[in-house]
DNA sequence: CTGGATGCAAAAGATTTGCAAGGTG
DNA sequence: CACCTTGCAAATCTTTTGCATCCAG
């Protein structure tokens, strides 16, 4: 499946006993429709698309991603400096490309990191996590405005 | 170069015009030695390494990181949920394993992650910066913990 | 000397926590 | 009805800023 329902998460929550609330709900389906958010994102958009009687506490969506990430519904990244963002796990199989010039952030497919993470699982026994592999650099776009020949870094800009 | 002396920062500053301080160079020493810190670790490494009065603020470690790595003197990267860790850029060939068990930060051969940057830039003309990536997962030790069998996490699914 | 750099304290954010009230199973 | 959840406000933490003072060049 490529989306999780409301159903689905029900279910995921009744199965370990957790309860399945009209919030938890919302929250789910502002990060499905989001794409990926923080969690102050999360709550913009629960609020923006519902009644305001309807609208979710921050510390609710932080209360509830947390949650969601435990029982494997959603996963976070961290893509830029400050707050991290979440995206549905059935999400999960791309690569998060990063750009640190415009902070788009594209995706790729995942299976390009297998033989990465293959490798250093046989080298260090380590098992690579890749539903949290983002890439940071730059896109296409913005190479091509900092410019190939330049001499680096430097370049003043808060 | 496989370190960055106290001489290599001080001439990259003035090569800019900026100015070299003990404080700087507090800063760099400490980053050098830790491997990777956080703003606060390299505070506390300075205070604990140095004559008290020769601490440095932590406001003032924020502002030298941000600029060493405007001059590509160190870099940073996100090993957990809270704060960035910084490196010193000649420290920046390897690739970091962050183990989600024990927080453990391993590292490996960055040249395991080329085939995978080359297959991005190929694929969406992405740049990956090699210098910004680090892997989430769990280290052999950990894998041995939460074994194979065990109840374990959000290996559920959608 | 001059302008960049530092320390300090306050401001601004982000995230967490305690607790009474409310809703789910 | 029992107990998990929520909202709210306060408490924490982290990072940024304004400014007067200080020091490198």
């Amino acid at each position: 499946m490529s989306q999780v329902t409301a159903e689905a998460l029900d279910a995921a929550l009744r199965e370990r006993g957790l309860r399945a609330t009209p919030q938890r709900r919302s929250v789910l389906r502002a990060v499905t429709e989001l794409g990926h958010a923080t969690p102050e994102e999360v709550c913009d958009f629960v609020e923006t698309h519902s009644e305001p009687r309807d609208s979710v506490n921050l510390s609710t969506v932080y209360r509830a991603l947390e949650l969601m990430e435990k029982i494997g519904v959603v996963s976070h990244t961290h893509l830029t400096h400050g707050s991290p963002t979440y995206q549905v796990a059935s999400h999960v199989n791309h690569l998060h490309l990063v750009c640190r010039g415009c902070g788009s952030v594209t995706e790729a497919d995942l299976d390009l990191a297998r033989p990465l993470a293959a490798a250093v699982l046989a080298g260090s026994g380590f098992q690579t996590d890749l539903a949290h592999l983002s890439l940071h650099g730059l896109c296409a776009q913005c190479r091509g405005e900092e410019g190939p020949g330049s001499h680096g870094h430097g370049h003043g800009h808060s």
